[in-house]
DNA sequence: TATTTTCCATACGCTACCGTACGTTTTTTC
DNA sequence: GAAAAAACGTACGGTAGCGTATGGAAAATA
């Protein structure tokens, strides 16, 4: 009732689908929950979201909490994908791989990702297993981009004090509204970025 | 049917209490509002925590819509209030203004305060009013911040740049989970302090 | 003290949402 | 191709929440 092989969506494969379907229920209410946030996530509209109705739902998945422990899941993972990939880097590159990290998350191609990492964060404000997932993948956040600063040559106690400022101003910025303050946020963003790397 | 005049809460004073008892209204919101967020906000219980019913809530208001409406509208006057407070310093003290700016934020009796910052952030992120209130604030905020350093001798880029930083980081730290990346938290703390407003 | 105005309680209709029961259709399996 | 399992649809009970209608208490006014 858990890990059910994947068949592709060919009419010729004979292997069952189910695996398939909940991912497919999955990344719907990721979807919502990029939109609305998680009390936004209703079964009904979600499932008239999919093309279906609840019947489906309460197959798949035991009740509104099974999805959402499975929503948690999924993010975590895809997350702690996400940072190794973007934190590991070529010997040298470590400074040019930390402004790409700050750059990413504030272009509006990541818009959607932003969201849905609003959207948890404030899940976790309510709900303590959120909150566990949140700090978990924060931690780990934290430590890859510390290792980063230290290969550019910081001491320990300065790369802990620059990545947690690196993340608190991404997150930050995307928390607030402030395309109003000057009519040239490139520059005002890359003296930001310099700030937080350079020595 | 819009203002009315204030009592004090003495039983001699004759005056009507109308006024009075939709601040408490509203002050109870914004207490709902820290702990919940907005969608939390439901008027039957929120007129269980006031002591009554609703038919109360629907003599002071037209709907709940005017509650929230209100509720913005204090949000913002107190922080405009709370902004001019914490910027209008003596000279030369601009430094230390700066510094206590942002322990003011990360302080745990402020955290309500905090909690009411974020509920309404994401609360921006559903709706244009909120949003529209956010932007103002934001903006008053980030121009406020800009003088002070203005005052402590940096270009009007460079203060625009440190200003937007300094809140990101602190709306940003309060959205993160950390606790556990360091044993010395206040170190970590003052450090960052000092890259956002030292030279 | 009688009357109006202010303020709150109660009762109701309505909708949205969750979860369950059960029937129906489609797909596997033998 | 018949039986079993998988996947979905439909219908229902139940709760929570919004807003309205209306009556009653409490206070102000006359």
């Amino acid at each position: 009732m858990e890990n059910k092989p994947v068949k592709s969506s060919s009419k010729t494969t004979p292997a069952p689908r189910l695996q398939l379907d909940r991912e497919r229920w999955i990344e719907a209410a990721i979807d919502v929950l990029a939109r609305d946030g998680v009390t936004g996530l209703r079964v009904e509209s979600l499932a008239k979201h999919c093309g279906v109705t609840k019947g489906s739902f309460y197959w798949h998945f035991k009740d509104k909490q099974a999805l959402l422990e499975a929503l948690l899941d999924q993010w975590k993972e895809g997350r702690i994908r996400d940072i190794d990939k973007t934190t590991t880097v070529a010997p040298g590159k470590e400074r040019d791989q930390l402004h790409y990290a700050i750059e990413v998350y504030g272009t509006t191609r990541n818009r959607k990702g932003m969201s849905i990492e609003l959207a948890v964060r404030d899940w976790a404000r309510h709900d303590a297993q959120a909150a566990a997932v949140v700090e978990l993948v924060d931690l780990y956040r934290l430590e890859c981009t510390r290792k980063l600063f230290v290969a550019t040559g910081m001491s320990d106690a300065e790369a802990k004090s620059r990545s947690l400022l690196l993340y608190a101003c991404v997150f930050g910025l995307s928390l607030m509204h402030y395309s109003g303050f000057d009519n040239n946020l490139a520059d005002l963003k890359k003296r930001i970025a310099e700030r937080i790397i350079a020595d």
